[in-house]
DNA sequence: TTGAAAGCGCTAACAC
DNA sequence: GTGTTAGCGCTTTCAA
């Protein structure tokens, strides 16, 4: 591998010219700048990123760990990222955590071992006090997210809460009053705050969240599926579903679908994070906003502001969720499909279309 | 920052001792290796990488460029990447080239001004001759998704057109005769393979493949929309449609549901990749299986490999195209919509609702 | 406008 | 087992 000593010996210069001329430097002849550049194309040459950084004390790299790349959410979010970083000449490293404390653990260390000019940490299995000690240590860590107190202002993080109040809201407008909350399972900010939206606005209108109407699962298609089945396992009426994520919907939906109830006309649907799935679904999945490219962008401009200590260091902006209308929003059937708000309602007589899909689904996944 | 100096200071030992105990060296005794790593502690040490890198001239880092992270395909691949990344105990960098020339060159560049372990390079509109330059440049390059003469043991490829044929086959087998095609408009190998293997499928059984019912555009959601369209607007018959992507696959099915066109009883469809998506599509997308996830490490390995100038260097598995069966495919109708296998057909008397549809889709959209 | 030279933080001989 | 020290490739003073 040629160094900036073999280019300065070819173009006849000392290194400190060749380190000018490649750095844009304009105090350089432009006769040296020419046969520098000649020196650097015929060896083929360039600038070694980790001896630039141990001059220079600051490493041009971006540093961000999520949970799981495959997850369009994040790959959204990284993308954003890297995009930033580029517009700060920075490269982006990733490491990833899958939801485990000790991997988690190892993607920040990886991190703070390239000395990161910024860090966008997704870490959620971290306790809160072991997070703070982090934020103490390393000034420009940024947290995405998540909330961990007296660092607010480095978390980056959208009103989760309201979006999912908007959500139910939108449901309980087009008339629903049974309304099943499909939430994640892993006990993080999201899922609290998302959570906490769908109580209030169900409280806020008079109505009640009995714990049948409510399970959690992997936020994951999987987890979708798991919680659907088990939904219908209860048997408890419901008109609609408010879901945690779009992707989790989506399994919902496929169960849904799978068992002959048709959305939205037997059973309406919302989901959240407004991800390219919500479009490709049939019908279309209502859903609420998710600012992911916005956040990951941010995420770098305030990490990058904090590690120059700026004056003015950078404002986080107000992240917006809005409600998406889309098709898979109706009002309630006149009739529900049972009367009783409890499990195991038996066959009736001249049963409609939905109560017997209904029923039929109870049964077989209750495990009679 | 604390140094490694700072460390020995404390633990009272000499930076070599510091270095050794950090390394997991064996020949430190058990009392300096207690001190060490107190004092590591104490003082929040965490060496540097860049320094390390300098000094050992092995940058531990992996570096990996793809075009579009919010890509599932791409996520997937990184997912994998950084994943054999961290078995060998390195980082990963990512560079997103967005199919454009000038990005993905200085996305290369900025890989090797890190001097990367291991290069893993998705970079598709680079000409061959560019690419084999770098190619021979730099050893431990691999290539993804592409293949450069020359270097065909350095490009991890899966077999595109057995795996489109495989998936004309289905439709063939299934009765189907007029079978359109939705391509990549990118001139790219993965889209002139597959788009040979479904014309190698439609003759070895004696059809042919008329130019009407084949379209290209961007391998995207918006471009699946928009390809259905202009199929439709073409008013010629197919009773089915295979897709160069799932992503593709599930705007056209937006496009059709929209229409009221049934999948699989007017139009069956097949797709490629397998992603999470094609199991959320409702129906079911049948698809052909591509190892992403595989390939990125299998990338990492041979890159590794060739890094290391092993003598029995990584062979590259032989990547597994299957046809996954699902929902989309079913028997043509009995009746085609139209007999005639030309443009702008006529409304016909007692038509069947699928002609009906078929019709005001091509009238609607052809401009009229 | 240029060059000499002192580091940046670490590793890895080498000597003890 | 341990310490000393010469680099690794680059940037950046400081002088010229």
């Amino acid at each position: 591998m040629a160094t900036i000593r073999d280019v300065a010996k070819l173009a006849g210069v000392s290194v400190a010219t060749v380190s000018r001329v490649l750095n844009g430097s304009s105090k350089v002849s432009q006769q040296s700048r020419e046969a520098v550049l000649k020196a650097q194309h015929e060896l083929d040459f360039h600038l070694n990123a980790s001896a630039r950084t141990l001059a220079r004390k600051d490493s041009e790299i971006i540093g961000v760990t999520v949970s799981d790349l495959s997850d369009p959410y994040f790959g959204c979010m990284v993308k954003a990222c890297e995009n930033a970083a580029r517009r700060l000449s920075c490269s982006l490293i990733v490491c990833q955590g899958f939801h485990e404390e000790q991997r988690e653990i190892v993607a920040i260390d990886t991190l703070l071992t390239h000395h990161c000019r910024g860090l966008i940490v997704h870490a959620l299995t971290i306790p809160d006090d072991r997070m703070a000690d982090y934020l103490r240590r390393v000034p420009s860590m940024v947290l995405i997210n998540r909330e961990v107190p007296g660092f607010e202002d480095r978390c980056v993080n959208i009103d989760n809460e309201k979006g999912e109040y908007l959500a139910v809201c939108q449901l309980i407008a087009a008339g629903h009053r049974h309304i099943a909350y499909i939430g994640s399972r892993h006990s993080i900010l999201d899922a609290k705050e998302r959570l906490t939206g769908y109580r209030r606005a169900m409280q806020e209108h008079g109505l009640s969240c009995p714990p049948q109407l409510m399970v959690a699962d992997e936020p994951s298609l999987e987890g979708g599926i798991r919680a659907a089945r088990e939904l219908l396992a209860r048997g408890v009426y419901f008109s609609a579903v408010a879901v945690y994520n779009d992707t989790m919907a989506a399994g919902s939906m496929s169960v849904f679908n799978s068992r002959g109830l048709q959305i939205p006309a037997d059973i309406s649907m919302v989901g959240f994070d407004d991800l390219l799935l919500a479009r490709c679904l049939n019908p279309q999945l209502s859903t609420i906003t998710n600012p992911v490219e916005e956040m990951g962008e941010a995420a770098v401009q305030l990490s990058n502001s904090l590690y120059l200590k700026q004056p003015a260091p950078y404002t986080l902006p107000n992240f917006d969720v809005r409600f998406v209308p889309r098709a898979t929003i109706a009002a309630p059937a006149a009739q529900p499909w049972t009367d009783k708000l409890s499990p195991r309602p038996q066959k009736a007589a001249g049963e409609s279309r939905a109560a017997a899909a209904f029923r039929r689904a109870q049964q077989e996944l209750s495990g009679r």
